[in-house]
DNA sequence: ACAAAAGTGTTCGTTGTACACCCATGC
DNA sequence: GCATGGGTGTACAACGAACACTTTTGT
């Protein structure tokens, strides 16, 4: 059982991100170009070896910091593991692939190899990477409608509108303004900041500017059906 | 095998898992008593090191099948890693757990150091696994309200008020039959086997049989909210 | 006849979508 | 004034919870 742990070989651990954010309009996963084989010239994930005396998020974190400056990173979760044996040519190892998030009015410098690459077009990827970058695709999909993780993808002020922009981005699919306000406000997630920005040159109403008012990920719709009963009163 | 105190050697790695089953009424996980050190005497969930040529999937798969037979066991999926660098004394350990379900009408043998447990109430467990608990409890929770996954608790046919003991015992508290019925059909989970049970000694009407109609873990509720547009028509 | 258990019908509140309408601004 | 974009109000349908009521059995 866990006595007697043996690896009989030499198994190597890796930690992978998904680095996501959307950008006029469409979402975008962070892309490296293998410079030398195996899979030279295909598109990867970020990371790397983990560290001997680090956690698995601990090391994400670190190396991402090595490319993208950490504090823009706004949202980091485990996705799952990647274990195939032949998952890489080569010696075994396996991967603890992360879904990130960038906020949309920060832009991170990235080396001269690595580019934002839209998700749903990505180019040639490298091993299993493109399998990752569709589950963290789907993981923020489906958590933009029952948490409030959308925080992590829109600047720390925002219209409804530009809000609408990226969520529609995200979800892949057109969302109505006003639903979102509706539906986001009910459950508390928005406040405004009393402040509003200037229309256009085309004329419209000036539009109100709101912030979320948590900054860090909290499900706020669970259980949709099957819950406790209401205490009686 | 070296459980001491080890110089610093390659990081390995383990699979655990959390099989959780639900018995009158309550939810139970399968633990094994440790005989040695470290954390003798504690409780810690089945698992083992992983093989050279294997996944991590096959892996908690095969090791399960030397403890409970593995067609008993009517779903795996995995949780997360766990690989705080102190969470076993010793060598560095990273693990990926399990998420197992065994359905309520079997009854694996198991060996003479293991036992189910209550999750609300265990015993002491060892290393992290208290906490793995913990997370395997919360995700078949919230998976059983927004996926058929029930079919892995529930046997092959039974009656709504036996489904209802399990899903009240699962989800630790009261659900109403009339409602589950309608909820679970509705969404077209459910499927009458035609017959019915005769009732016991002290009488009542008898019970229809139901099955679920799919035998595999699939999202039934997906997007609450912010769903795309509907197709015109 | 009565109790017990199962199943159905109905009501209610909440939620999310769709859509019409009103509001504030630039030109 | 009028176009434009922002915001609100309202209608509607779907869903789930609660509960009353009916059905079918055993004693």
């Amino acid at each position: 059982m866990t006595d007697g742990i043996t690896a009989p070989g030499p198994i190597r651990h890796e930690v992978l991100a998904a680095v996501l954010r959307v950008r006029q309009g469409s979402l975008q996963v962070l892309l490296w170009e293998r410079a030398r084989e195996p899979h030279a010239h295909r598109w990867s994930l970020p990371g790397g070896a983990l560290g001997v005396g680090e956690g698995v998020e601990a090391s994400i974190r670190r190396q991402l910091a090595e490319k993208v400056d950490l504090g823009q990173v706004s949202h980091v979760e485990q996705l799952a593991v990647f274990s195939a044996p032949d998952r890489m040519p080569g010696d075994r190892v396996i991967a603890s692939a992360f879904l990130c998030l960038v906020p949309e009015h920060l832009d991170p410098e990235v080396p001269a190899d690595t580019g934002w690459h839209p998700v749903e077009s990505p180019p040639d990827t490298a091993f299993d990477h493109g399998a990752i970058v569709l589950r963290a695709r789907d993981r923020l999909r489906a958590k933009l409608s029952y948490t409030n993780i959308g925080f992590a993808l829109a600047p720390p002020e925002f219209t409804i509108s530009a809000l609408r922009e990226i969520y529609s981005g995200a979800l892949g699919h057109r969302v109505s303004a006003t639903n979102l306000q509706r539906v986001l406000s009910r459950r508390g997630l928005l406040e405004p900041t009393g402040r509003t920005t200037k229309p256009g040159r085309s004329g419209g109403r000036p539009a109100a500017e709101f912030r979320f008012a948590q900054d860090s990920v909290a499900v706020t719709d669970a259980f949709a059906v099957l819950r406790p009963p209401a205490a009686p009163r």
